[in-house]
DNA sequence: TGCACGCAATTTTTT
DNA sequence: ATTGCGTGCA
């Protein structure tokens, strides 16, 4: 080995830009080599706009990645001279991760690689004086949003039954989007919101400039109006960004798009990543036209195309193929694959929406055992990926009762949830009592005896005099405004606010110990322990959760500023579990096995979408049908069913034609497991009536059944026989008495009945009487006691 | 102020 | 079916 490695050259060339390099001879760019033709275009092009059309599975993020590093060891731009834009902060952490591995540690300099509101949030902070805000300006999330809007429409006396605020704030955000100031709204949008959004939307903003706060949509629009409007400032960034990279470029909207425009305008260096069939979020502002139109706004684009994939079988990659091949309006892509065909996608039918979890319980459960002569497959390999998360339910109560391990992912995430929200406004108050916000939120909460009116006094109370809330509440107090044991109460949470605040400076306490006095002094963790709801303890828990995560920062304030742009799901379950999302969720991901359930007209495609959005929106949910089929590696299930409860009705579906759009030669049609009129197993057997059921079978003239039954190939069921035997754990039920008082993660409190084998029946209070498996259950004095 | 009842809505989700 | 929300009553 010479003297210096890879690395070695490669930290030379940052510490001494451009000289060393020559003195060194040529780097060995030994990164390169992993490369396919089409990735290593997209890798060395590095001058001028290009466009990365990257299909799925086909080392995207390699090529970025590699492309980062390959900037950095020829020289081309220092660390902090590069701009890398995403949409998640899981994307920015990875890619981070990506390049700190590739380049020996080189990311820690990129300042510039986040998602486009964490970017967009450090350079408002240098100029927020130029649209009125300071530089200490807090960032509002929706819920926030709603609650000022909210206000604002109660203010203009607005029917907030026919005019729901949340509308509201579904508008401004789509104009903002856009990019649209208030004063920017085209008159065509007058009659929005009863003909009163604009007014509203100048009321926000005139808000949110009082409360020194912005909103998501604001770090976009508020930077594109300052470089629009300040040459000099924008030149200043467009000298420093010498080279721009986007991910996932077909997911920006127009805000995006004009803050990028402008940057780029400086060195030309801007390489877009992304893939038009991937396009999914046109509903929230997304412009596939920003992809489809990339050589004409940026003159003289080299586009390359990565249409290799490393991670789909070839049937799968066709069944997509086929699938897609209905869009009209693509750039136009065809993955190939260099490994084998594998296994067809498999398709069934089934009666109804339990018999498709059911059934699908079992073919996870024989797949990790090793079924058709397949080496096993562990729960972690197998996802199920939905259309609407309320699909998910089927699945969780299928899988609960017989103990099949899962995660759900998505759902309302971490710092979201009710009781994290709340702790934050704690938080937030003890930092700065101006924020009124979080003080709106939390003076009764726990339940203090202060009720609207007591709040509305408080604000009177605070306008007149030109001070916060805290401050106000502290005057109705005194002035006896407030009287009674709403007034103790109060007094104590404004003592409690002012000694946390003290606190807070003295530092005498550790932030972390400072936070869970704060929980446990204002109140907060009684109300919690006092609470028996099922999810009382898990509310604990995260709460818990909430103050351990405080760990990795120094103060509160650092901890604040870093959630309000960063709101993941701060908990990863780990073991050995199927994955349940939905297909939003998945892009991005790869399974060995995935099950797409539900492929039936109005489900998927969703009838809403294509209402609301006619051909586009059809042509955007079979995009979401190409992204669920290549999410998988080996093995791809679609399911649909002919009978479904939908909002309390039974109704009839009829197959998705996504499914009449898959070659029949990649598909292998299962025999369906319906059987009118017999029970299955005996289990759970309320559901729905069997002639309701056996009414459906007009279902079976429908041409998507009849081409379905045309493909069949008879075959017996070879699934599941072996899935049917269980394994007998008594050591997990023996535990348990008839008669015990027992606690379920799921279905609450409840009284058991009957022990058998690994499984008890119980009652539980809310959801009637289930049988689960014994490991799920806790003795209910134990569920109590989740210390904090 | 707090609880109970009745009513309506009900895709997808990041920051 | 479920769940959140608003109104009405104790």
């Amino acid at each position: 080995m010479s003297s210096y490695s890879d690395e070695d050259a490669f930290e030379g060339a940052i510490a001494k830009p451009s000289l060393s390099q020559q003195a060194m001879g040529m780097p060995q760019f030994d990164y390169l080599d992993g490369l396919n033709p089409a990735q290593r275009e997209a890798v060395e092009k590095l001058e001028g706009p290009v466009l990365m059309l990257a299909g799925a599975g086909t080392g995207k993020t390699k090529a970025l990645t590699c492309r980062i590093a390959h900037l950095l060891a020829t020289n081309s731009a220092r660390p902090d001279e590069i701009l890398a834009v995403t949409f998640t902060n899981k994307a920015a952490r990875e890619m981070k991760t990506r390049i700190g591995t590739l380049t020996n540690g080189v990311s820690e300099g990129m300042r510039w690689l986040g998602t486009f509101h964490a970017i967009c949030v450090k350079q408002l902070r240098r100029h927020a004086e130029l649209v009125g805000l300071k530089t200490s300006f807090t960032i509002l999330d929706t819920d926030d949003q709603i609650r000022l809007l909210k206000q604002l429409v109660r203010a203009a006396n607005i029917d907030e039954k026919r005019w729901p605020p949340r509308m509201l704030a579904g508008i401004i955000d789509g104009w903002k989007n856009k990019a649209w100031l208030p004063s920017q709204v085209p008159v065509a949008e007058s009659s929005a919101y009863d003909g009163m959004g604009v007014e509203l939307y100048t009321a926000y903003q005139q808000r949110l400039k009082e409360l020194n706060a912005c909103d998501f949509g604001d770090l976009l629009l508020h930077m594109v109006t300052i470089f629009q409007t300040h040459a000099d400032i924008l030149a200043n960034y467009q000298r420093w960004y010498k080279y721009i990279l986007v991910d996932e470029y077909q997911d920006t909207n127009v805000a995006q798009y004009m803050w990028l425009r402008l940057l780029a305008q400086g060195h030309k260096n801007i390489c877009c990543v992304g893939d038009d069939d991937q396009s999914i979020y046109g509903w929230r502002g997304a412009e596939v036209g920003n992809i489809l139109r990339f050589e004409k706004d940026f003159p003289g684009a080299h586009v390359v195309r990565l249409e290799q994939n490393y991670r789909s079988t070839g049937h799968i990659l066709g069944a997509a193929a086929g699938v897609i091949d209905a869009n009209t309006n693509r750039l136009g892509k065809t993955l190939f694959t260099a490994g084998e065909d594998g296994e067809q996608v498999r398709l069934i039918g089934h009666m109804d929406g339990d018999t498709e979890a059911r059934w699908i319980g079992e073919e996870i459960e024989s797949m990790q055992r090793g079924t058709r002569g397949l080496d096993p497959i562990n729960l972690n390999s197998m996802a199920i990926l939905v259309r609407a998360s309320h699909q998910m339910r089927a699945f969780e109560d299928r899988f609960l009762t017989i103990g099949l391990p899962y995660r759900v992912i998505g759902g309302p995430r971490f710092y979201e949830r009710l009781e994290i929200r709340d702790a934050l406004a704690y938080f937030r108050l003890a930092v700065s009592q101006d924020d009124d916000l979080a003080f709106e939120r939390i003076v009764n909460t726990p339940k203090r005896g202060l009720g609207d009116k007591a709040v509305q006094t408080i604000q009177v109370t605070a306008r007149s005099n030109g001070v916060n809330l805290v401050e106000g509440a502290r005057m109705c107090v005194e002035s006896g405004l407030i009287k009674g044991k709403g007034a103790t109460a109060l007094k104590e949470l404004v003592q409690g606010l002012d000694r946390w605040h003290r606190q807070l400076l003295d530092e005498a306490d550790t932030h972390i110990e400072l936070a869970g006095m704060i929980l446990d002094e204002s109140g907060y963790t009684a109300h919690w322990q006092n609470t028996k709801t099922p999810e009382a303890p898990g509310r604990l828990e995260n709460l818990k959760e909430l103050v351990n995560g405080l760990e990795g920062f120094e103060n509160l304030q650092g901890f604040l500023e870093h959630i309000s742009l960063i709101m993941d799901n701060a908990k990863e379950e780990n073991g050995d579990m199927v994955t349940i999302m939905t297909l939003h969720g998945s892009k991005g991901l790869e399974f060995p096995a995935v099950f797409l359930p539900g492929w039936e007209e109005g489900i998927f495609p969703s009838q809403r979408s294509m209402d609301e959005s006619g051909l586009k929106g059809l042509e955007e949910e079979r995009r979401l049908a190409y992204v669920g089929i290549t999410r998988a590696e080996k093995h791809c299930l679609i399911s649909f069913v002919s009978s479904r409860q939908v909002f309390g009705r039974w109704q009839n579906q009829a197959p998705s034609r996504f499914i009449d759009e898959l070659p029949h030669k990649h598909v292998e049609v299962l025999p369906t497991t319906s059987q009118f009129g017999m029970g299955f197993g005996g289990e759970d057997d309320m559901a729905g009536s069997i002639h309701e059921k056996v009414a459906s079978a007009d279902v079976y003239n429908s041409p998507g059944w009849k081409r379905l039954q045309s493909r069949q190939q008879q075959r017996p069921t070879g699934q599941s026989r072996e899935a049917r035997g269980t394994t007998i754990d008594m050591t997990a039920t023996s535990s348990f008495t008839t008669g015990e008082r027992v606690f379920h993660q799921k279905f609450g409190y409840g009284e058991v009945i009957e022990i058998e084998g690994d499984k008890l029946v119980i009652e539980f209070d809310k959801a009637g009487e289930k049988k689960v498996v014994g490991k799920f259950i806790v003795s209910a004095d134990k569920a109590s006691d989740v210390p904090f």
